[in-house]
DNA sequence: GACATAATTAACCAGACCGAACAATGTGGC
DNA sequence: GCCACATTGTTCGGTCTGGTTAATTATGTC
């Protein structure tokens, strides 16, 4: 209506034009989302700010994800995929047991020191009770790369003598997760406490050996 | 307005009499804020929802606590207060210094399980990167029983040769703090991953057990 | 090049929620 | 009996916020 002949710069309506991009417009939200989420946790988080810090609008969020929870789902079933991604990367065949266990520790740990984000995500996930994780098939545990690699090891170095037994690979990956999870969630109430020294670069290099240390030492006939 | 003479029971205003108790109220207040800032968080919580929880009124919060991070506030130096009480009544003089710290990383373990409500409060404040800590010096790790404990059992080991050098109490403190805190902040998330058998009495027994031998196999010589 | 459908923009709404403002009145110590 | 403090109840404003409605433009296809 209106709007009928002439220019059409002045007033209403001239309505900017865009090119399709849903593929890049549902990344560019998700990963937005992902961080802002992370930060301040899913009902920290508004709508509204993680709009504004894409390059689309609200609109969008809704048309392709539904509503906040949706979006948080997605955010965090992408997290979980990238994570198994990173631990599938690691090679470590045709290495003695004891040194591979040490390896797979200490790669744990420094993968989980550079994936913050993904920390906070499970952090606030728990705060949940794990009510929106994944459909468990998508990230069960038997098919986790971690826990076959934490089965083999295991299984050379009983074979070889040198690991006591009673113990599983499940528990064994709960130590390592344990120790390299809390390094990065509690970091802000222990520095807090006891001061920051053990997340310098030298304390956190301590820290990874101990974690090393005791991983190995724990499984050792 | 009205409600001259006569009876005082039926419009408004009769107003109920009640007893005094600043403290009582103050303390009630303090526990349904805790429950549920440990449920849902900083953002999560309503203080409507506290207040319909309490024996008070929403008033009186504001009246006691200011707002609602005031409130947080002090449920979380409370929280801290308790916890650090009930570590304080850990009695290991006399032991020998292996079996002290088996029994000080199975207690902790043990008293985390038990402190839900606090471990998640803990989460809560991580998330918001430790912003509503208690001042330092009332929590500084340095006049932590745990510290001292474990500064002189380490001494002890030592100088009886059987720990090994290199280990400080604080460290020692983070890996037995780790594996009994991941084991109750990460119990939704993990076991949804791995399945629930871990946590289960006889679970919780070997886990434990396995704390206490990491922790002492990582100090022996 | 028309048409159906997908993608996108822009403005709007209704309810939730924190915190404040009133307005009284009871309690307990001195 | 006085006065400061504790307590109750209610109402309300204003803003924040998740979600919606409606109009408009791009795109692939026949």
């Amino acid at each position: 209506m209106a709007q009928t002949t002439d220019s059409d710069e002045d007033t209403d309506l001239p309505r900017r034009r865009w090119k399709q991009d849903p593929d890049g417009v549902r990344s560019n939200i998700l990963q937005v989302a992902r961080e802002i989420f992370a930060q301040k946790g899913l009902s920290g988080t508004r709508i509204d700010e993680i709009a504004s810090r894409t390059s689309t609008s609200k609109r969008m969020i809704y048309y392709y994800f539904v509503d906040k929870e949706g979006l948080y789902r997605e955010v965090l079933a992408d997290a979980y995929r990238q994570t198994r991604e990173a631990e599938d990367a690691l090679e470590l065949t045709g290495l003695p047991p004891e040194v591979a266990l040490r390896k797979l520790a200490e790669f744990t740990f420094e993968n989980h020191r550079r994936s913050q984000d993904f920390i906070r995500l499970v952090m606030i996930e728990n705060i949940h009770e794990a009510h929106h994780m994944p459909d468990s098939d998508k990230i069960s545990g038997e098919n986790s790369s971690a826990i076959s690699m934490l089965d083999v090891i295991y299984a050379n170095g009983m074979a070889q003598g040198i690991f006591r037994p009673g113990l599983t690979a499940v528990e064994l990956h709960w130590h390592i997760s344990a120790l390299s999870y809390f390094n990065v969630s509690n970091r802000a109430t222990f520095s807090h406490i006891f001061g920051a020294e053990l997340f310098d670069e030298a304390g956190q290099a301590t820290l990874r050996q101990h974690v090393g240390d005791m991983i190995l030492r724990l499984v050792l006939a």
